[in-house]
DNA sequence: TCTGATATATCGCGGTACGATATTACTATA
DNA sequence: TATAGTAATATCGTACCGCGATATATCAGA
């Protein structure tokens, strides 16, 4: 096929192209599995991830609003929204706190906690399955990267 | 910290969780980045997405409508409206087919080329970049799921 | 105590995916 | 060549979510 400027000026071809949207959709798949098995639980992929963040923490401390929003990389209002639609669902519960009464630290409910582990779960092992798909990926990648931005 | 049931069943700690949050962190740096890399040439990630599909695929095969939904994961219905974006912004062009007239293939414009060409060359450098982190993570997990699901 | 900064909350808007439905075109069968 | 059934695209209204702008409460420093 013909190249046109652009793509002469950045050395791609259609295979690489092809490479590129190979990854896209391996991407989509995840995040649609995401999506899908948030949704078996009620809940959506970022009410999934908003937990995680929340759990993830190390003990004694605690996720405030702010944290929350910047770890999501939303706009603060983002995550006001969020925390709402999370604690209606009765998955994480506002706590004022006592330091600095700005803030508002978030905690896991157990409920949050037992849909969150079997979440996790269920992510991990997907993770392990597309892990081979992608780690093939980064190694083609890689490789073209060595050779001058092009496959030989 | 004192595991839950679920918690317990599913053989997961703090640092699997705090694993599976750093994984989705560095998947929505990526995202981020490729909002902000679209956005500045006036799109959005999903516009490249659709380009970047219909540039991929073979000389002389021709993406339709329903292609593209079936690749990007989306409804039909969604995939016409994100068609008639790309066309207005002269992005691709629809081509009813001269085979079936029930289908509508897409072709990019020389515009909708070159925007492509500058996107995929970014994309493909973030992904160099980043391809060290994703491949320790898969690393990392292969090496858990090896000895049963946790570290030693 | 005044001022500016910080944290959360509220409101309305815009974009986009979706379900339901319509329209057009193809295919098979009698 | 009717007719029925299926397939591809289009249309319409709805809902969700992130954002900008703004408001309110609290903190920190001069």
């Amino acid at each position: 096929m013909q190249l046109n400027e652009a793509e002469r000026q950045f050395k791609l071809a259609t295979r690489d192209y092809a490479q590129l949207a190979a990854f896209r959709r391996a991407l989509r798949e995840f995040l649609s599995f995401s999506e899908a098995a948030a949704a078996e639980a009620g809940l959506t992929s970022r009410h999934y991830q908003a937990m995680l963040i929340l759990r993830a923490c190390h003990e004694g401390q605690r996720v405030t609003i702010g944290d929350l929003a910047q770890e999501l990389l939303i706009k603060h209002n983002s995550a006001v929204g969020l925390v709402d639609r999370l604690a209606q669902e009765k998955l994480i519960v506002r706590e004022p706190s006592s330091a600095d009464r700005r803030k508002v630290e978030l905690r896991l409910t157990g409920r949050g906690r037992q849909v969150l582990a079997k979440l996790a779960a269920m992510h991990r092992r997907q993770l392990q399955r597309i892990g081979p798909v992608l780690k093939r990926f980064f190694a083609e990648l890689s490789r073209a990267e060595r050779v001058g931005g092009r496959e030989v």
